[in-house]
DNA sequence: ATAGTTGGTGATCAGGCGATAAACATTCAT
DNA sequence: ATGAATGTTTATCGCCTGATCACCAACTAT
């Protein structure tokens, strides 16, 4: 195994960052790191990939924890600051464009190795940011899909999703959300072209939602009408 | 904090098992174990939670490693032996109820906290064992289903599912799974009724299978048609 | 009863971990 | 140039980890 060159000569050309900067750059590749080796790696490994000793980490970090929690605020933070709810609820446009667009952009930042592997470490861990994110995709994003899906339907105003709605809306999210699981976390083969499976999913989505809900007044009911024959151990 | 009662003790009055019996014993405890910490997991505290001392974990398995594959093997192969392929190809039923059933019994199989913990920490390590299963999925039950909604819809029998037929039916099976992965792992409020859910799913899926598929007599060109008007970056 | 085989434990090793303290290096204001 | 302040490293601590070895206990065949 080679040793990795000396920090000291490694950094000795660099111009020195303000401790602002070079605190972001440590969190920075500290989230790449993570995302590949799990919150257990070891901080001497951490040390190494940024080109400095270990307890250097300690005078930007008081404890892993700390760094481990920046990491978080910055990976699920980051991606959302975008204009996607106006996107979502712009009524001068076609629904299906609104939503091809959406999710196009909204997979375009949380579709990578990173991220998705940071979230996935997280959910395990059983920690409460990841039930918080969950919460914001059903605010901002889910709530607004089926608010908009019924407005196209010509069904009335209500004041949030119904839970039936909103976890059909969750079936159209996950099926597009695993796919970049397949493709990111398993790097299983996966059909390349994305735009098409965006579309597709929406397209028995829009199709199916229209006819459940639309047709029927309500979830429940087309639920039961067209699952009745079913017998069911 | 209480220290657990001497070993010794507490195995006295117990019956004497047979090795092979012992072992699987070790196997079964140790999956519940790695479920809940990661495989991580220190050897100490998992000989703690069988009652016994750490050391006599290397008399039934060489490594940590080696017991921990045991796990996996256990784990994958444990749902996947009952007669769902049949189920699902048994024309003389309705596919939708065949698919109902189906997708029932596999989550009663696969959504437990145990199950979905295991395969995403050994997801995460980017084992192959996870691609295989992701393979097994496709031949097993994704295919399947393709071969069965074309029938229904009349279109011509053709030896496998086309890419765009495969990753639609990924999007139906994401979207059952993940209501799982909702509910066990991250343990975020979930609609509770997981029979409405399925149900839900299949409505849509199948709807709008039929619309697209049938209709266009191609993915490609129903996703092109419907899409045509969007404009992307 | 006794010898042999298997099940199980206590003590321990080498190595890795997060964290700390003290020393050295560099920059900057004066 | 000088001293204060900050950036970085070397050395080290206590703890935990996977793994090993020698020993003890219990059941089995003779």
């Amino acid at each position: 195994m080679k040793k990795a060159a000396s920090p000291r000569r490694a950094r000795a050309k660099q111009k020195r960052l303000s401790p602002d900067e070079r605190r972001r750059e440590f969190v920075a590749k500290a989230t790449e790191f993570f995302s590949e080796e799990g919150f257990d790696g070891g901080t001497r490994d951490l040390a190494r990939r940024l080109g400095v000793t270990q307890p250097l980490l300690y005078r930007y970090f008081p404890s892993k924890d700390d760094l481990i929690k920046e990491v978080y605020r910055t990976v699920y933070l980051e991606p959302f600051d975008a204009g996607w709810e106006k996107l979502l609820t712009d009524r001068s446009r076609p629904l299906r464009e609104r939503l091809q667009e959406f999710y196009q952009a909204y997979t375009d930042a949380i579709f990578t190795r990173k991220w998705l592997r940071i979230y996935f470490y997280a959910g395990l861990k059983g920690l409460d940011i990841n039930r918080w994110y969950i919460g914001v995709v059903e605010d901002k994003i889910l709530s607004r899909v089926v608010r908009e899906c019924r407005h196209e339907a010509g069904l009335p105003e209500q004041a949030g999703p119904t839970a039936p709605e909103l976890e059909m809306a969750w079936v159209l999210q996950s099926g597009i959300f695993y796919y970049g699981v397949r493709k990111y976390i398993f790097e299983s083969p996966v059909l390349e072209d994305k735009r098409q499976v965006i579309s597709n999913a929406l397209d028995v989505f829009l199709t199916g939602f229209e006819r459940i809900f639309a047709a029927a007044g309500g979830p429940e009911r087309a639920a039961v009408k067209t699952a009745g024959t079913i017998a069911l151990a």
